[in-house]
RNA sequence: GGAGGGGUACCAAAGCGGUCAAAUGGGGCGGGCUGUAAACCCGUUGACUUCGGUCUUCGAAGGUUCGAAUCCUUCCCCCUCCA
């Protein structure tokens, strides 16, 4: 088997594939161009395309070259899934701003130098935008029959729930197979990657692209990650973790991975790090709660640098393991002025950011949720004043997990 | 276009004139147990509060009433069946 399918199997990437023996064929007989698609109706992306991105960097350790569909056509007509959720349109302005930070993060896990493996970004407005309905039913419509398109999957769930699915939606698995048709002609894009939920897209293009041009393309598809704990990976409890120092500081995504649950910790190490599947799998009987640590630190460094990880490594275990005051905490500053008089703990609470309203901190104090310094809070009317600073510094803690640093300035 | 059903908090779903800031379940959050896991148990889940209350919420806007999520009117949206 190739190389890159082996590595990609091993690693837990492998779901489907359209034809595998001639795909592994092709990819040792040349160096391919293969793309995924990525949303871009946020800002930026989060762990839940994580995989998808660890697909890409798969492909450039093995001699392929990226290319990175940023759907700015298809973000414009929005995959209205989800039950009554009217999508929010987004201006053109929002998708181009939205484009411009994405690919950001993929220059952070990707290899931008090495000319022949730099990801190539394209937008399908470019050309989705121009598509003639005339001429695209003519050319594309033509090859597809409603019987085929009513026996895909994500069709019929539809159907057979009696859920509306609207014609604008239906067409989606076309413009998505036409973006492979595109990019096969003018990018010379081999290979479609993608989540499982893509798979019948993926067949269409495919389909399409051998209907209209004879060639043989392929697609290849990951599984769905879930959490041990059944949960879709990424759109999390506790909000999306962001692969963005912008929106998620990296001492949070470093805690996001040393949380994983134990069942879960050796898939993803396979998954997410750049650890050797053989030397992961030696691991296995190692302390748990340490190969949560190397897990966080490989991930964090990948995507933050070493140095963030080793930093957010050091704070974790200050503030667990030693209960100090961890120095690179997250942290907030208050002006002295404010607290020379003391001020009330709900108040300061909220003005910490630490819980957003008062009532939330009443509650918390009673379900005794907040300490301060490492001591419990049981008071709401509590009065902080200078007397719970040392050195100009403060720890409140909301939780086990949720600690802040305040400091006075 | 016709007939019917429906829009309730993060989600699902009760309520159908006062006792409703709204049952119940899930999810979230906090606590306990532990290992910064999982499972389990307990608490909590609109905002403000001098803890007496006050204010805003049940698709939208009006109206009836001492009093409305509950009744009436108009509008918007969703679903099913028929054309």
């Amino acid at each position: 088997m190739n190389k890159f399918l082996k590595e990609f199997k091993d690693r837990g990437y492998f779901y489907q594939c359209t034809s595998e023996n001639e795909l592994s064929n092709l990819l040792d007989s040349k160096s391919i161009n293969a793309y995924i698609g990525f949303d871009s109706t946020a800002p930026s992306l989060h762990v839940g395309s994580l995989l998808q991105i660890m697909c890409l960097r798969l492909l450039q350790k093995h001699g392929h070259r990226p290319i990175v569909l940023l759907g700015g056509g298809t973000t414009r007509i929005g995959d209205p899934s989800g039950k009554e959720e009217t999508r929010k349109i987004l201006s053109e302005k929002e998708i181009e701003n939205n484009i411009k930070n994405i690919k950001k993060v993929f220059n952070s896990f990707l290899e931008t130098t090495n000319p022949k493996l730099k990801p190539i970004y394209v937008n399908n407005y470019d050309w989705l935008g121009k598509l003639n309905y005339i001429n695209f039913l003519r050319e594309i419509g033509k090859h597809f029959t409603i019987n085929k398109m009513l026996s895909f999957e994500s069709v019929k769930l539809r159907l057979d729930r009696e859920q509306s699915l609207s014609y604008m939606e239906f067409n989606y698995m076309i413009l998505q197979a036409y973006d492979f048709l595109e990019l096969n002609k003018k990018k010379e894009c081999l290979l479609q990657i993608g989540g499982s939920d893509q798979w019948g897209n993926i067949v269409n293009g495919v389909d399409l692209i051998k209907r209209h041009s004879s060639n043989q393309v392929f697609g290849l598809t990951t599984p769905l990650i879930t959490l041990s704990s059944g949960l879709k990976m990424g759109k999390t409890e506790k909000g999306a973790i962001w692969l963005d120092s912008k929106f998620l500081p990296a001492y949070e995504y470093w805690q996001f991975w040393r949380n994983t649950n134990d069942e879960d910790v050796i898939r993803f190490l396979k998954m997410f790090t750049d650890l050797d599947t053989d030397l992961i799998d030696n691991k296995k009987d190692e302390n748990i709660n340490d190969l949560k640590i190397l897990l966080a630190n490989e991930t964090t460094s990948m995507l933050h640098g070493n140095k963030a990880a080793l930093i957010a490594e050091k704070t974790a275990r200050d503030t667990f393991e030693k209960g100090n005051i961890g120095k690179n905490l997250p942290s907030v500053n208050l002006s002295k002025g404010t607290l020379k008089n003391g001020v009330n703990i709900l108040d300061f609470i909220v003005s910490t950011k630490l819980l957003i309203s008062k009532s939330e901190a009443r509650r918390v104090i009673k379900n005794r949720g907040i300490k301060i310094n490492n001591s419990v809070v049981d008071d709401d009317k509590l009065n902080v004043d200078l007397s719970f600073f040392v050195n100009n510094i403060c720890k409140i803690s909301f939780g086990k997990k949720k600690h802040l640093v305040v400091k006075l300035i």
